[in-house]
DNA sequence: CTTCTTGCAAATCATTTGCAGGGCG
DNA sequence: CGCCCTGCAAATGATTTGCAAGAAG
């Protein structure tokens, strides 16, 4: 259950905190902004404040939940952490897709170590036009 | 000179592009925010606006003289254009460097065209500590 | 009970835009 | 001269914060 997620966090047990983990959980988009969470919380008939989804998603963030990424859109997008994976995204639609290349992990490692640095995260991001989008 | 780079790029020679183009082109820090740009001018006491500097950066950006990226911080970072390049950032002290491996660019663009994207573009984003940070 | 949360409105921040006066070609 | 450009101030859009009232443990 959630519960346990958001007490495993070290974060009080509340009801917006359970309803967008569950949301989270629940849907099938993977990508979301704040924004986006807000909307589906109104339409699920749970009165939950913009600046509340902010917080929320913040503390998810922090506590190690979600990833919060900054893609060349102008707000940021929150998604579940799982394994690491990058990102393929459709100029046109937006549509985000995630893939994962070893040679690619590897050479990024080697790079950082190269010059000396400690590498703690890295993201890449293609950016192009879905088939969908090219008909 | 620089009047011909903008005549080129179809804009009018006019003060302000003159001088935040040449800045550009002086300057050794090669990535920097519309605001970096802007107190820049205010120190060679040109009286450029920080409108006019996000608007002539964004000309140069549409001209192609320019990169802007959305790193994953909270505002824009520009940059002139040249080869393409990948970005590996400090995330101590906000030091940009770059590179460029031939094994990733192939395997990013095999990765597009396995999910049937046309890639248009693509970002790659190193983050760790440098050696300066890592005292 | 004490502390952490929330909702709302006001405050920030980065960036954009409207407008009237000026400058380039 | 006409149209593009600029500075300034006001408008935006995304995200954050202050505060008093309400829950969680």
């Amino acid at each position: 259950m959630d519960k346990q997620e958001l007490k495993k966090a070290g974060l009080k047990v509340t009801e917006p905190r359970l309803k967008i983990l569950d949301f989270l959980h629940q849907s099938s988009v993977r990508h979301m902004s704040a924004e986006d969470v807000y909307k589906s919380m109104l339409e699920a008939d749970q009165d939950i404040g913009l600046a509340t989804v902010y917080r929320v998603l913040t503390q998810f963030e922090q506590a190690g939940l979600v990833i919060r990424h900054n893609f060349e859109e102008g707000h940021s997008v929150f998604e579940l952490k799982d394994e690491h994976h990058d990102h393929i995204i459709c100029i046109k639609c937006g549509k985000v897709d995630e893939f994962l290349d070893s040679t690619i992990e590897e050479r990024q490692r080697t790079i950082a170590q190269e010059r000396g640095f400690k590498m703690t995260d890295h993201a890449l991001c293609i950016y192009g036009i879905c088939t969908d989008c090219q008909e």
